[in-house]
DNA sequence: GTGGTCTAGACCACA
DNA sequence: GTGGTCTAGACCACT
């Protein structure tokens, strides 16, 4: 369920951010569902807990999980996706970037379409409103 | 034409290769063309000239540029892109982690794939084949 | 009348603490009045007994509630307000943070002026002189 | 300049970033001025670099500083204070229970008027638009 | 030199 | 049991 390579030179706190981050997108693990305890999840990973705790601090400052004091930490259940002016930036960066990055590998604007749309539909697929309120209704 | 960001958390050095890059595939700076010296572009950037280098050594590690011993540094006129499994896993990587940014934004898909040729065309336009057939010719 | 947020990361039993400190201030319970038992509370707020009694033992100590033993828990009817050094250090520090946060929001003193007595007549209005001279009569 | 206090049972780094923010609101470093490196204010607190880093990443998030690659911690030169639904409540709730205590000493409303205006005045006197870009004209 | 990441291991507050 | 804080010490990337 939540994976790190420890070969890829990504931050292992990053990793696990985008791991859990990615099981939550995908419906593996539900709003309000528990997620491993820090010591749990630091042992499946075989890592430092500090390093799972920042992971799950930073998730916790983009609400996209909460702690309840003494019980545990759990997907929030009332995350509201909100666009900051800095944030968007920073996507079209990353989007140029990987934009460049494929047309340096000889990818055309199909090919780049081909990947887009695979990945996306591995990832969401129709679930693209599965953050909104109208679909926990 | 080359602009960094020191406060941008990306590095710097990794900011210019960017920037480099950019400037070729819109077509600012044709193959053949001279690039500034480091200690120009060090100049120019108000940045150190280590990282000005380490940014050109990659630069010609990656064949997008070359440097003539004695006479600079200039845009490869032969560049051959190709595709190399470990790269295609990075950039599927890379596209994954904006997808679930996107995602967590609130951005549908539309909103994705209108980011996506806005920033494309802005790039690359037509000029998609520049670096291929006609640049080999 | 009393309420919690489990999401608060400011810790539950102080929470139970300032709830029963606002309702007593605010005079929705009276000197002498008897609040809920451990358990009763407990089940309110659907949190442990432990963490109600922890609160209990503290607004105890404080001498701002009493335990008579097989009766139950009673609102203080003699509390008599003093000023510790070191009370009067932590407050003037609490004070301080929430005028530095206030700045750093963008809050003018005016703006904190008017939050103040807002606050200030919300919880205590006219009622200033309720658990002195008045209550030790 | 920066103060911590062992004996304060606050957390130290928590202790930190409210010493650089009194420092900066103060005037006593400016906008663009460099801070102690982390090692260094470690070493003048004696405590921990990784405490030192917790504070300077916190207050990087609160846009308070700002880290400069490679070359250390600045204060930030163009603050902008935005007042979040979040924080407003969490500085209200703060404000009550600064209320709620001080009642507890006996103080009156006159009193904590005068601790108010007195930290006030010691904090920010008239320099209540420190932050805001006309000032820096 | 700078900050960032990670580990191992400790202690504490909280529920 | 949970997460939060702190230390000591290591290694790394960047400028």
């Amino acid at each position: 369920m939540f994976t790190i390579d420890s070969k890829n030179n990504f931050p292992i706190y990053k990793q696990i951010i985008n791991s859990v981050k990615e099981s939550i997108i995908k419906g593996m693990i539900l709003p309000g569902d528990k997620l491993p305890s820090v010591r749990e999840l630091a042992k499946l990973l075989t890592t430092n807990p500090n390093t799972v705790s920042k992971a799950y601090n930073e998730l916790e400052r983009m609400h996209i999980i909460e702690t309840l004091r003494g019980k545990g930490t759990f997907v929030a259940i009332d995350y509201i996706p909100k666009i900051e002016a800095g944030n968007m930036l920073k996507l079209k960066d990353e989007i140029k970037k990987v934009l460049m990055d494929a047309h340096y590998m000889g990818l055309k604007k199909d090919d780049i379409n081909g990947i887009f749309n695979e990945l996306y539909d591995e990832l969401l697929n129709d679930k693209d409103t599965n953050i909104t309120k109208e679909d926990t209704v």
